[in-house]
DNA sequence: TTTTGTTTTAAGCATACGCTTAATTTATAC
DNA sequence: GTATAAATTAAGCGTATGCTTAAAACAAAA
């Protein structure tokens, strides 16, 4: 199976090129069909690869969707985890503001979202509809690649809003990232209704989402 | 097809109920495992019917789905609308207070997703994950369902809040949206880092919901 | 009772699914 | 070159899917 001799040289290049393939063919179809909508048929024709690479490659299908994730989600809890490092260097001991850590965590989200030919747009579409996700693996297994940098935001969150009970502080976490996810699916329902937004730049959704945030975060704990 | 000669008495009693419990049947299943994820065989087995039951009573797996959707859906917006009626009628010809406008239509969804007993909670979770919905058939028709309600509730918020621009209220209520959905889909993955929530209260829920909300709208409008 | 229309039932159809397998091709190591 | 491992390919396996159908069961009307 493994080459074990000598270094792989060229031939794991073909190897992860096509893997490469298969992964961002997957990301396209489930967006745009979901887990249960994409086929391995519809996904390896699209890929331009056999049917069979995908067992080959990842083993099955369920392996392949946790690889999907994988692939962007290291990277985007990375990016996040640097932006709180920095937040709390220029911080230099005092409290952190709150604004900065939103910032560092649904700012990043949002700009790799932003992100239209790279994929990330389309990993974030993903990722946003997999809160309601109907199968548990995805879900569980989204919990533990998401379990550590979600530990220390709400650490730095608590210490950040000492007279904030961490209930309130949890469940308003929880607000802003479905905020967060209907701002990456886009307004789809809506412009229906309304007609097509003058203004849906990328850049802009930024400042709107971090000003509703935080808004949102500093209101008033009481009932209104 | 139609009794037309008499009335149909006791008969429709028989079909009506054999449609209510696929209904039923449906709405459980499409929540915990999706609309692709629940098979024919699956639903009609938990809702104690022939297998070939949905297609004589609702014509296909689709129509099904539109018909889970229709039940609740003119409910809910229709209690929406009769609660911003209220708040019109309230104002007596004044501005409306843009809390009151919110209230009438989050707060009305949130105390539907209140109702565990009557099914009322499962649905929500359903609607909630439309947005991202990758059967297109499902995001067109709720658009359509939801079509005059929600272009009311702009059009009151566009009085409401005369000073900000159009586009900002859109996307606030998209923002809304969003928190709403997963307000009632739950902390499911913030529970796994910070262990259970000290306070999972459907009723306080309403309140740290409505105060996050509110904070949100009335965020400034420019960059933070 | 007979008739008429509605609903339920069991069986089955055509197709699509995820995955496997054996053979082949491709590329490197010796 | 020959040997060896990795990767690709076409064919097919067993099973599950949504839906149909013809017959049976049922209920009210005449």
């Amino acid at each position: 199976m493994v080459m074990e001799t000598t270094k792989p040289a060229a031939k794991d290049a073909s190897s992860a090129e096509t893997r490469r393939r298969i992964l961002n063919a997957a990301e396209v179809l489930f967006v745009a069909h979901g887990f249960d909508g994409t086929s391995m048929r519809m996904l390896t024709s699209q890929a331009g690869v056999n049917l069979a690479s995908v067992n080959y490659h990842f083993g099955s299908k369920e392996e392949l969707i946790r690889a999907v994730f994988r692939r962007r989600l290291s990277e985007l809890n990375r990016a996040r985890l640097e932006a709180l490092a920095q937040v709390e260097q220029d911080a230099d001991g005092a409290p952190l503001r709150p604004s900065r850590i939103v910032d560092a965590y649904f700012g990043t989200a949002l700009r790799m979202a932003a992100d239209v030919q790279g994929g990330g747009h389309l990993f974030m579409r993903l990722l946003g509809r997999t809160q309601t996700e109907p199968h548990e693996f995805v879900r569980r297994f989204l919990a533990e690649e998401h379990g550590p940098c979600v530990e220390r935001f709400l650490a730095a969150l608590y210490r950040a809003l000492p007279d904030v009970p961490k209930a309130e502080i949890l469940w308003r976490f929880q607000f802003m990232i479905g905020a967060m996810s209907y701002a990456i699916a886009g307004p789809y329902e809506l412009q229906q209704v309304a007609g097509p937004f003058d203004d849906d730049n990328p850049e802009r959704l930024v400042g709107r989402l971090m000003s509703f945030l935080l808004g949102g975060l500093r209101a008033p704990l009481g009932s209104c």
